[in-house]
RNA sequence: GGAGAAGUACCCAAGCGGCUGAAGGGGCUCCCCUGCUAAGGGAGUAGAUCCGGGUAACGGAUGCGAGGGUUCAAAUCCCUCCUUCUCCGCCA
């Protein structure tokens, strides 16, 4: 959600900020909004000032026996105009409310301007993709040789976009989950949490995913039940409503939950092996911190989550999504892309996101910097660390070997039990 | 899922149409007394959000789980929902 205050005080800068992002009319639409919304509170708060002080009166007024239903005529009219008044007000709040929770996040300054993924901006590339002097495999069909996937059980319970991990392959995918989310909290200071996968309305909201992407989102029957898209909405939402005090700061926690994502608009794209599913796993990283520190933060959230990679020895590169291409809540974004050979190129594993005080404000999280000091916002970041099925699918396609079998990465072997898949 | 009970400020808790922005405790803060970690006395203690205001002083609105309703007036009456607790049923 949007700074009303600051669209009003500098609605030049907030709209040639949202230009980069190719939105347009907002501030306009919002400042029209705003005007007509303070009228009506200015005149029906004088109206309900005036009806208390009456109301106050009329027990004094019977106690010396004068007539008091002349004024509670009156008051019963002033009370109509309060409630149409009210009413009105309520509409304008909730359009207003409604522009203000549909519009993207305000890019930061430092986030590149571009209008789609081809202007993101490399950072770095780190290690390099592997040399086979036979032809690669992808992963699905190594994963299907050696027993790990079976795609075809998928999706005959559970149809497509659906994976089904078997023997070692079950016992890859746990090893994984475990290998980050011990890295996190062990070397990288986070404090797991296992969290609901299935959240309400309002928490939803909260970080972003709702009003303005229902569709995408798998809805339960009640209407206001969802099953989390990732762990951050669950994780951020935990600290809903709430005012920090500021040696909770920075609050840093990991998560593994399966995620579920209904793709919609997304058929015929990565239709086979792990890397667009309906359900999937995934170590999410959630941070939340003062407003001085998120960019601190967000370099710190992405070298743990680059940390895993390192670890493992996947080659990857480092980019910077630029305004087109952020993400609705973020302000700026890391993504985080692993080598992988079946599609030559690099895919995202991670992707690392400050979103100041953007769901802050819509969740209401707050800190207050001292004892009786006026709470702000705090700002909140969010990376996977890492996408887990991801994962799997870059270590097989990374580490095969010419006979078909995997080499597990140094790592990985005390959480997997042996150093070759075969 | 069935039957009951309850949700009031940091915590416990009274109130059940106007005198309650909310009694009384506890806690916390400050002060006094006391030669001193005990005890006693006094004072303070909604925080928050929104609106107005030379954006200051200050004033106003909202607010007793949430949302509606009745009324001149609601913590108090009515309706819906949520949460917690107890018992029963079911279940990993």
């Amino acid at each position: 959600m949007h700074d009303i205050k600051l669209i009003r005080t500098e609605p030049e800068k907030v709209k040639a900020m949202l230009a980069t992002r190719g939105v347009t009319g907002f501030v306009e639409k919002v400042l029209a909004l705003d005007e007509k919304r303070r009228a009506i509170i200015v005149d029906v708060e004088g109206l309900k000032a005036k009806r208390n002080e009456v109301s106050k009166s009329i027990p004094q007024l019977k106690k010396e026996g004068k007539d008091v239903a002349p004024i509670m005529a009156e008051m019963k009219a002033v009370g109509e105009e309060i409630s149409t008044k009210d009413s009105a007000l309520k509409d304008i709040d909730a359009e207003l409310k409604n522009i203000l929770m549909t519009t993207q996040n305000l890019p930061s300054e430092t986030t590149p301007v571009g209008k789609d993924e081809s202007e993101n901006v490399e950072v770095k590339k780190v290690g390099e993709p592997p040399k086979m002097d036979f032809e690669p495999k992808a992963h699905w069909d190594l994963g299907e040789n050696l027993g790990l996937l079976d795609f075809e059980t998928a999706a005959k319970i559970s149809g497509s976009r659906f994976s089904l991990y078997r023997g070692q392959g079950a016992k890859l995918e746990r090893a994984l989950i475990n290998f980050m989310l011990d890295t996190h909290t062990t070397e990288n200071g986070y404090t797991e949490v296992m969290v609901p996968y299935i959240v309400k309305r309002s928490t939803m909201e909260g970080t972003g995913q709702l009003p303005k992407f229902e569709e995408d989102s798998f809805k339960l029957m009640d209407g206001d039940s969802f099953l989390i898209p990732t762990a951050e909405v669950p994780v951020t939402n935990m600290y809903r409503e709430s005012i920090l005090s500021a040696d909770d700061l920075p609050i840093a926690h990991t998560a593994y939950t399966a995620c579920f994502r209904s793709e919609a608009g997304s058929a015929g794209r990565d239709t086979r092996g792990l890397i667009r599913l309906h359900q999937f796993n995934k170590v999410e990283m959630v941070r939340i911190c003062k407003p001085d520190d998120s960019y601190n933060e967000l370099e710190k959230l992405l070298s743990d989550a680059e940390s895993i990679l390192q670890k493992l020895k996947l080659p990857y590169r480092v980019i910077t999504l630029c305004t087109g291409d952020t993400g609705f809540s973020a302000a700026k974004t890391y993504d985080l892309e692993v080598w992988m050979p079946s599609y030559g190129r690099y895919v995202e594993i991670s992707s690392c996101s400050n979103c100041e005080a953007f769901q802050a404000r819509r969740a209401e999280i707050k800190f207050k910097r001292e004892a009786g000091a006026k709470p702000e916002f705090v700002h909140t970041l969010n990376g996977s660390g890492l996408a887990v099925g991801r994962t799997f699918a870059a270590i097989l396609e990374n580490f095969q070997q010419a006979d078909g079998s995997i080499k597990i990465p140094e790592a990985l072997v005390p959480f997997f039990g042996t150093d070759i898949l075969d």
